[in-house]
DNA sequence: ACCATTCCGGTACAACGTACGAGAGGTGGG
DNA sequence: CCCACCTCTCGTACGTTGTACCGGAATGGT
């Protein structure tokens, strides 16, 4: 619909590429613009910050901005936008490493540096987005990533998946550090009655004929451990790799 | 706050386990109830398999099954509540493996169910919880993972990591591929216009000195092979695994 | 001075979750 | 049999959301 001009009117899509892109170029002509688009961005930063994902509304931005709501639309298309970007600014804080270093050691650099990102920014493993937004430090991270493991010997054809391996387990960690966090905290819950219905729940309904080996490995000191070993894991994460470029050596 | 009665008021927490670990309890007396809580739970998975989880709400839930909105309120306190019962739910079609088989079949079987599940609903994908809900099928699923290596004699301190290890690994696939076939379906977007902006991306605003390994391993169809690897990078995984169980035994 | 152009933001609408309370339909005690 | 009580049903309503629309304000080029 409301697509059939001769001069091709840009896309939803392209419009949303072109602001991740394009400086936002300020054209000189007509009334001059009170804020910036770093600006903005930085106010939603913050406002997710302290309210999470969730409470991330365009009131709340415009407000923190000292703005009227709709001004916003004049520096971003959409809510959905204004969090492409600033899931862009976040993941320009990374510090990449470089590939002359040994491959693994870039790659633990690696893992820490974005596990580092998720959990000074929750709020990306909020975003409900099937992959993260094409956004330009987005690609620099991939990039680094992807070098660091061709450097390494590691073939074309597994680099890619290796890599999303890798992402994928900080990911989980750094979800489940935050998670074991804010166990309670969210949703209004004080974290006295979440352990109050938390005990409840072990003692009223946990069945330990049903679940006998969470039991068993409960009792056995399994769930306290947790993530102080994010390195000894990801250390076998490395090793595995590794043997991949090996056998691609061979 | 207004929890300072004598007789312990079910706290909101409390309900929402009693929900997913006690039957609905029919009661007798009053009004007979036209729904089950299952249809309301069938509802509710039905509509979000045709609109997704941002689609699903409380009123095309209760229209789906001609009643009033609020009626879905006798049966489940709210919507968050609604979506804890639909996973509990969607888990329990897990088909989970016995131990009784090498580990390593029984940990590739765990696997795949758990894609498949994926895959049929990439909605529990969606749900932004930190953590699975803390419900009866869902607690199946992790009981089966943690028996197949605690039998396999991964010691009980890191049997949680890397069965989380091993699901984390699982979802990231099963929303990479997602992401793949749903490319631009979801907002609106035409297929022909995603790819139409995606070409205008790769044409307009990839710069190929920024990312020259991107570039290079693209050239060489690196991402083109992406998830009929699901197994390849499994048994890597469990390569990994292997390595842990003997290190342990010695 | 005029005007095209740009930014500002009030109003408004649709959709959401859900609190409230009036009514409808059923059971048990008298 | 009837009434009291209990439960389910759901229309109405409030607050919050994203954002379309449009009139008005400000500015630079001519």
């Amino acid at each position: 619909m409301t697509n059939s001009q001769p001069t091709p009117a840009p896309t939803d899509a392209e419009r949303r590429l072109a602001l991740l892109w394009d400086p936002p170029q300020p054209s000189g002509r007509g009334r001059k613009a009170r804020l910036t688009l770093d600006e903005v961005v930085d106010a939603g930063t913050a406002v997710v910050h302290e309210a999470g994902l969730d409470g991330l509304s365009m009131r709340k931005v415009a407000a923190h901005l000292g703005v009227g709501a709709m001004t916003l639309y004049t520096y971003v298309p959409g809510r959905t936008e204004l969090v492409d970007l600033m899931v862009d600014r976040a993941f320009a804080e990374l510090d990449l490493p470089r590939a002359e270093q040994p491959w693994r050691t870039a790659m633990t650099r690696y893992a820490h540096e974005h596990r580092g990102l998720y959990l000074r920014h929750p709020w990306i493993l909020q975003t409900n987005m099937w992959r993260l937004p094409l956004a330009p430090h987005v690609l620099d991270a991939e990039e680094a990533g992807l070098r660091i493991l061709v450097a390494a010997g590691l073939p074309a054809t597994q680099v890619v998946e290796v890599i999303g391996l890798v992402d994928t387990y900080v990911r989980g960690v750094a979800r489940a550090t935050v998670a074991e966090q804010s166990e309670g905290s969210e949703s209004g819950l004080s974290n006295d009655d979440y352990w109050d219905s938390m005990s409840t729940f072990w003692t009223t309904y946990f069945d330990a004929e049903r679940y006998p080996t969470m039991t068993r490995v409960w009792e056995a000191g399994g769930f306290d451990a947790g993530h102080a070993s994010f390195d000894a894991t990801l250390d076998r994460l490395l090793d595995g790799i590794e043997l991949a470029i090996d056998r691609a050596a061979a």
